[in-house]
DNA sequence: GCCGTTTTCGGCCCGACTGTTTTCAGTCG
């Protein structure tokens, strides 16, 4: 059997979805689209599934796909991608990358023209020979052109740490504003996902007006790209694009619901709707027939009357809460206020920019009950590693601070590298004298998937390790994770108490969301932290939690949220048990 | 290609916008 992992059969399918669009076949496209995605998320193994014979069990896959799937795990190859790819060139597909083009112009385009990739596009409308083609003009000449040109300059996904700040701030100043009943960012913000594409802001006012009026004046606004009697795009100082859009409040719940998404939610969502009689909308939930109107002031209003329990934003990604609401089992998410404490933190010792003081004066002001200090380890002398020596030297001072600290506890803590050979960078008998001990890896990321593995699974068993710290290593947009079979770590972790990250860093953010979902499912405690090297940084603890959101997490999977006295008494007889 | 509390056949979200057209096709979110 040739081994395919999920991520590779998705992308199979994604691109027979695409050749599939391009011929027009809408329905199988998404049919592929959606077998696709759920691959993606899948947490097993689609090889193991198949082995079980239960592949076309998962929703969106029946027998037709398992076959296509078996094929591509069985042989490495598929047949009707094979194909699909001899109808058309293959640079056709990047047509559709560009904004306004769809598979329908760009098979025209190849038809007419001979049109095959971007580079013969550009050159056919700088020739003015676009608008020969029946049904499009010179309007759509010019627009495809332009197109073309911004292509190259457009930038990537924002992190949520840069977007949500920015659309909160314009949000909050908006509420205060007379003429603004509601204001709240909307979409994929909402939603907390880790990267974004636009910031939308929902506005809900009687006079659109003199709302746009007053965004356009807003002390951040840097410049005003378009201004629209209910919609209008600004940039704010640090140049990200913000657009407001202004909603009748009798119809604001509505709006809300719809621009939240998830595009896939929706859809299913609005299935749902028709099966019950009724139509939904941005602008309410209808019953049919008639079409009278039954709800959309209120958000909640469109879940209701269809007889489900109103879900978190986080997890309206149609990943099962749509079913979860009509059954009345959604989860109860883990909050931010559940959080009794941080267990991975820096300071001056090592790379950390404060002192223990000033952190620990951040964590009380969150009204934390204790917080970790885990500087770096001996053998990380990039991040001034503690030794032996000074190790000692750090427990003297957490002491004394504990000694006249009432309210907050301080652990004395490490993060410890894993080598690259899986040994941890201290001896046991100095493991042995912490109190909590996080083990990461900071190096070495080339390793193949094997080494790796065993590498982690190593650290996983040492009796003294609590907790693995950001398990994949990944920097989101700048470095992959490393190629670790994150299930076998999943699964040792479950047998030997020992909690994984969900590393609060905006760029990490590590665990990420479909990984929280499969450490609960496979009963493994996970740790929010937010590895913060500066005070401040404690505050993306939040990010940490929404991601934990996001993967379903409730607060008995989550370890920082059990007060201090069974934090410690866990720590304790987990290493004796161990040890 | 998937799916079923109207269906194993005949559906598959909904509305806005744009540009090209005289009533609509294509695209987008």
């Amino acid at each position: 059997m040739v081994s395919m992992t999920n991520k590779q059969i998705a992308a199979v399918l994604d691109e027979i979805a695409d050749l599939l669009q391009l011929k027009g076949d809408v329905f199988r496209e998404r049919a592929y689209r959606e077998a696709s995605r759920r691959l993606d998320m899948l947490s097993q193994q689609a090889a193991e599934l198949y082995a079980a014979g239960k592949l076309h069990s998962i929703p969106g896959i029946g027998k037709s796909m398992e076959g296509h799937i078996a094929e591509l795990l069985e042989t490495g190859r598929s047949q009707r991608y094979e194909e699909l790819k001899k109808e058309f060139p293959t640079g056709l597909l990047e047509l559709l990358q560009v904004p306004g083009l769809g598979p329908k112009r760009a098979r025209k385009l190849y038809e007419e023209l001979d049109i095959t990739n971007l580079a013969e596009l550009e050159r056919a409308a700088k020739e003015h020979r676009l608008h020969s083609v029946p049904g499009m003009g010179e309007k759509t000449e010019a627009n495809i052109l332009r197109a073309l040109e911004r292509r190259l300059t457009r930038g990537r996904r924002l992190l949520l740490g840069v977007a949500l700040p920015a659309a909160e701030q314009v949000a909050g100043l908006l509420r205060g504003h007379p003429a603004v009943a509601a204001a709240e960012p909307a979409g994929s913000i909402r939603r907390r996902l880790e990267t974004i594409g636009d910031i939308d802001i929902l506005v809900a006012s009687t006079q659109p007006k003199a709302v746009m009026e007053a965004i356009i004046h807003l002390p951040i606004v840097k410049e005003v790209l378009a201004a629209g009697p209910t919609k209008t795009s600004v940039l704010n100082p640090d140049d990200l694009q913000i657009d407001v859009r202004v909603i009748d409040p009798s119809t604001y719940g509505a709006a809300l619901q719809y621009f939240t998404g998830s595009k896939q939610h929706n859809i299913h969502l609005r299935d749902i709707a028709i099966r019950k009689g009724y139509k939904v909308s941005e602008y309410g939930i209808f019953k049919e027939p008639g079409d009278h109107r039954v709800g959309g002031e209120k958000e909640e209003d469109i879940y209701r009357v269809l007889g489900m329990d109103i879900m978190p934003p986080e997890i309206r990604e149609d990943t099962g809460e749509l079913e979860a609401a009509l059954e009345h089992r959604l989860p109860t998410l883990v909050e931010l206020s559940d959080i009794q404490g941080d267990l991975h933190c820096h300071t001056d010792w090592s790379d950390g920019v404060d002192p223990l003081e000033t952190m620990a004066s951040a964590a009380r002001a969150l009204g934390y009950r204790y917080l970790a200090i885990t500087d770096h380890s001996r053998g990380l002398g990039v991040a001034h590693g503690l030794s032996i020596e000074r190790l000692r030297e750090q427990r003297h001072l957490i002491d004394e601070f504990n000694e006249r600290s009432p309210d907050l506890h301080v652990l004395f803590g490490t993060e410890v590298n894993i080598k690259s050979d899986g040994n941890l960078d201290y001896e046991d008998e100095v493991m042995a004298q912490f109190d909590i001990v996080t083990a990461s890896v900071h190096g070495g990321f080339n390793q193949d998937r094997d080494t790796i593995t065993k590498r982690i699974l190593r650290a996983v068993r040492s009796p003294y390790v609590d907790i693995i710290g950001h398990p994949t290593g990944r920097l989101i947009n700048a470095r992959d994770p490393y190629d670790v079979d994150l299930e076998a770590v999943m699964r040792e972790c479950a047998k030997c108490e020992v909690a994984m990250e969900i590393n609060s860093s905006p760029e990490r953010l590590d665990l990420n969301d479909v990984h929280c979902r499969q450490a609960k499912e496979l009963g493994v405690m996970v740790a929010i932290n937010a590895d913060a090297h500066v005070a401040a940084h404690l505050n993306f603890m939040r990010y940490g939690v929404y991601t934990a959101r996001r993967g379903w997490l409730e607060k008995k999977n989550v370890l920082n949220t059990l007060p201090f006295d069974e934090l410690r008494a866990r720590l304790r007889t987990r290493r004796q048990k161990r040890g």
